[in-house]
DNA sequence: CTTTCTGCAAACGATTTGCAGCAGC
DNA sequence: GCTGCTGCAAATCGTTTGCAGAAAG
């Protein structure tokens, strides 16, 4: 049963949060963050309806807004017209975004270490400037991808 | 004349830029021009209007269009209700945004040399491996502003 | 059982757009 | 003068919300 301890371990942890939060494990929740860790990159909407057609796009918008509030799901505003869903980076790892100024796509991609360490060194010493206490960081590279070049 | 000077050198940046783009020079189009060069953070259509209460909100909506396809201005979405818009980077000086969690404010940061140079190897390292073309990058703090301490 | 969720349809609100009159060039 | 900008008010559209019936616990 080695493959579907990945989705108990998934499972568990939606039912912890979800509780923690005082909100029931639905169906459609669980639907919902099953898709998310499918996928290799944050959802829209129109997405996530065309993958899951039984879910009322009301309820998809307000389980989003639950599932963000228990931890579990993190939403990402583009420029593009719709909002974007992705697993809470906690359950997939820290990584960053490469957003497509031609398709508006937005593709996953792994944090290099190196950036990492010169961001924890800027951060504190932006901290030590400003006072300001960040909580994480987001980086974004903007431009083309593969598919649109 | 010196401190004039600076607003002469944006005034003939706009008037070339604009008539490149085949657009009028226009009291509001500077005027918007003119206040965000004067911001040390995006402004919010709402703090443009109070800010400029001559403009009709529709014109600086559209104005703000025009400005951004002329390359003058740069239009920034955060999780927060309104756009912000700021001149474009090559008038300003490369920076990042601090965003603060607390009262949603967007504060601007100068950007670390040492974590520009871990940017420049990290986007030629994920251009060699996903194909993506970088244009440029987007670091934002996310956390808690010093106000909101 | 009681509370919370679901789907539908209506409401909301930031942004966009149509139109008649005015300003840039 | 002709073209394109302005302000007003109405339209648009992603997202949110009220409500009656269905499920979770």
């Amino acid at each position: 049963m080695a493959v579907s301890s990945i989705d108990d371990w998934l499972h568990e942890i939606v039912k912890e949060r979800l509780h923690a939060a005082s909100q029931k494990v639905t169906a459609n929740r669980e639907a919902l963050v099953g898709l998310l860790s499918t996928a290799t990159r944050p959802l829209t909407i129109p997405e996530i309806i065309e993958a899951k057609p039984t879910i009322a796009q009301s309820s998809a918008y307000r389980n989003l807004v639950v599932l963000e509030d228990a931890g579990l799901v993190h939403r990402i505003v583009t420029n593009d017209d719709f909002a974007r869903y992705e697993l809470a980076e906690d359950l997939t790892g820290h990584h960053h975004h490469l957003i497509c100024t031609v398709c508006g796509s937005v593709q996953d991609v792994a944090a290099p270490e190196g950036l990492e360490r010169a961001m924890r060194v800027a951060t504190k010493s932006i901290a030590r400037t400003t006072g300001f206490r960040a909580q994480h960081h987001r980086i974004d590279l903007v431009g083309i991808c593969q598919a649109c070049t």
